[in-house]
DNA sequence: TTTCATTTCCTACAACTGTAATACATATAT
DNA sequence: ATATATGTATTACAGTTGTAGGAAATGAAA
């Protein structure tokens, strides 16, 4: 978290060394997820995997993914006139701009985890999270334990 | 997350029921926690905190807890001519408009671990958070195991 | 190949955020 | 009582986000 005086262009404000951290909003990561829940998907899959919680619109969604393959954290394929986004985390299908987009988006996520994890722990230690939540996040973690 | 169309206040975009929860940001939360950490404070204590980690100037600071306090989240009290910024989460000094500010914050933060849970889970179980991460996290959540 | 149904591309626009500067008020010092 | 220093209130303004609508392009159908 630098915050360089003079910049406010959504990228570098989180501390990123190399000049390229895009900072991904709340919508966008919901959509980030139905690609990772679902794969390879399309906008109007996606949109059908959000609607009924959402209620957005086609043209929302796809504004939103159209927004993080500007950011370079959504590769994405033509197939026939449609475009198929990917978020496979892990296989570079080299890019519309040649960049590894997974990279970008791992720092991404690690930001948001950086700046969460404190406010979390407060909010924890006052035991002000249900037990379904903590529960929750406990096993996310446990999981990983290996 | 309901989103009703034609609501862009801040206010109801989260899917709270009552039409009270407001959406806090990254650096507002950021200011918030050095009053949970330091306690009571005045604006230019919490620069203190802040400043070197952020490079925030002092009418940056003010201008984030004021909307605090404008959304209802952040009591304060007046003590000479500066402001006292108050987070006890749990004494309610009855507050500027008579809410219940620490509710709202509750709810306000209760939305940000449910839009966090599940990208974190994928992002877990894809190993893609370094140990230490993993491990200040799971810190977290054990020390309120109980 | 002309038309149509879809898709993507461009445009929109208000609210929210980051980041203050300037103006106004007032406790404190003289 | 007055000036001064310091705090708060008001104003600013570009960039981001939420949430799409309309225009342009193009694969598919006729």
């Amino acid at each position: 978290m630098k915050a360089k005086a003079g910049n406010r262009n959504g990228t570098e404000r989180r501390g990123g060394k190399t000049p390229e951290t895009p900072r991904i909003s709340e919508s966008e990561w919901r959509v980030m997820r139905v690609l990772w829940d679902r794969g390879p998907s399309t906008a109007n899959e996606t949109l059908e995997v959000v609607e009924p919680e959402t209620q957005w619109k086609p043209k929302t969604v796809q504004t939103l993914l159209k927004r993080l393959v500007q950011k370079g954290v959504l590769p994405y394929e033509k197939r026939g006139r449609e475009f198929v986004f990917h978020q496979d985390m892990s296989n570079q299908t080299e890019t519309s701009h040649g960049v590894n987009d997974d990279a970008r988006l791992i720092k991404a996520l690690a930001a948001d985890v950086d700046e969460l994890a404190p406010f979390l722990s407060r909010f924890v230690e006052r035991e002000k999270l249900s037990a379904r939540e903590i529960d929750e996040l406990r096993k996310i973690l446990d999981r990983v334990r290996k």
